[in-house]
DNA sequence: AAAATATAATATGTAATACATAATACATAA
DNA sequence: TTATGTATTATGTATTACATATTATATTTT
């Protein structure tokens, strides 16, 4: 038996201690309290100091972990008025966090491919909910585009997925969508470099999806997008076979 | 002109005045630091004293700031170790906020949504990564559901859906729809309460689903998905709109 | 000499105290 | 009655000191 097999051995009758700091106690407490005591969106918290005493640490802990749950934006603290509960931002922290450099490949390559099933699930909310003015606003949109593809024109892009989105109500997607554009662009522009792909012969493109807006189906939807998605499609297929 | 006129048309001429306090200037500034040095997962940053002696601020100023960014899981510390950029997580802190009470009801609505969303828009991937062996699984599976439609039934439920995920070889999709599952149920149930629905006669079962997969194509999936979600759908649709 | 053990050094974690600052409520004067 | 000044209060910032865990170094033991 190695050394490093001995240790395993021994690590399973002992099991590691793990060590809570008072902070990830007090987090946890705090946490319990609301749910105990139902607290909901509006309602005011202890003041640093009651919590203090409370739970007898000093407030440097009661503050950090304050500053962690004001942080997710679950709580909001003003000079003088106290601290109050708040409803929080699911997708807050998420842009600090949606940058290139600092996720791994394969996460990247998760949220890459999260926004293409976003597109073609959208469907049928989008249909559900469609409008006649909405039709209009994105034959609007269809017009400042310029006539060829432009795929990969962002703010195009963005504007056009974007209003999908708008379309099918539901404010979170429109914000999450918009976030993972800049990881969707360097994903992208990453494939790129391994080999160049020029546009399938059968592009489908903003306006045609449009068309499949306003006179198709959530299936047709679908095909469109489908279609006007296959490059990317294809590329995180094939790369997440390098991945592997 | 009335009163808040007034003001409104001071605040346009003046624009209020936003107060940065040290800690969000500091924050600011590390994330600039990291991005200027291009900082990757795994990589040290500056001890803490040496970032107060560097931007002239209190440790504790500097230390909350770090507190922000160790809640996101953007850098990691240990004692004597000093501190690292690591591969955050996009999806902590969500578990936090997932919880039905701090939720309002519309991002509540927005969050049942985009798992069918996903459930829908899984397809192209679902099929692309499909292996024989996941076929048997999906089975297995079956075999310890019960003979009838367990249409909420939240472990079986979350071991199926969840298992579609898994083949897609997505695990941020995994982990993300594991997430919502109580969220789901949540709504789900609170829309039972407006009035109670019947299964459709045409329900399809997880079981029609595993057909679908093993004999079909995305599409057929999606139309297996669609009707055995189909009550979703409907519920969304009829509570959204009496959210407006 | 090699391995186990003790010691020192270091960076983060916790505590305590003091003061700064912004928001509210209350008091005062025109 | 309204605008301005003042006091109060809870959070924000600073400072200092010490606790604790980890690493590296030195010491002892075999």
């Amino acid at each position: 038996m190695s050394k490093r097999e001995g240790a395993r051995n021994l690590q399973s009758k002992l099991r590691p201690i793990i060590n809570y700091s008072l902070t990830d106690q007090v987090e946890t407490k705090l946490l319990e309290l609301f749910k105990k005591e139902d607290l909901r969106n509006g309602d005011a918290i202890p003041k640093e100091n009651e919590l203090c005493e409370a739970m007898g640490v000093s407030r440097t802990v009661i503050r950090e972990s304050l500053t962690r749950l004001k942080t997710i934006v679950l709580i909001e603290s003003k000079k003088n008025k106290g601290m109050i509960l708040t409803e929080p931002d699911l997708l807050i922290g998420l842009d600090k966090l949606l940058q290139p450099k600092i996720l791994s490949e394969e996460t990247l390559q998760d949220m890459f491919e999260m926004r293409l099933v976003l597109e073609m699930g959208i469907a049928e909310l989008l249909f559900a909910r469609i409008k006649p003015s909405d039709i209009a606003d994105l034959k609007a949109i269809l017009k400042t585009e310029k006539d060829y593809p432009a795929l990969f024109e962002m703010d195009f892009e963005a504007r056009f997925h974007g209003r999908i989105y708008e379309i099918a109500r539901n404010n979170t997607l429109v914000r999450f969508q918009s976030m993972l554009l800049p990881i969707f662009k360097y994903v992208h522009d990453k494939g790129l470099k391994l080999k160049d792909e020029e546009l399938p012969k059968n592009y489908v493109t903003h306006a045609l999806i449009v068309k499949a807006i306003e006179t198709g189906n959530p299936e047709k939807y679908r095909d469109a997008m489908k279609r006007h998605l296959k490059i990317h499609f294809d590329k995180t297929i094939k790369m997440r076979k390098l991945l592997e």
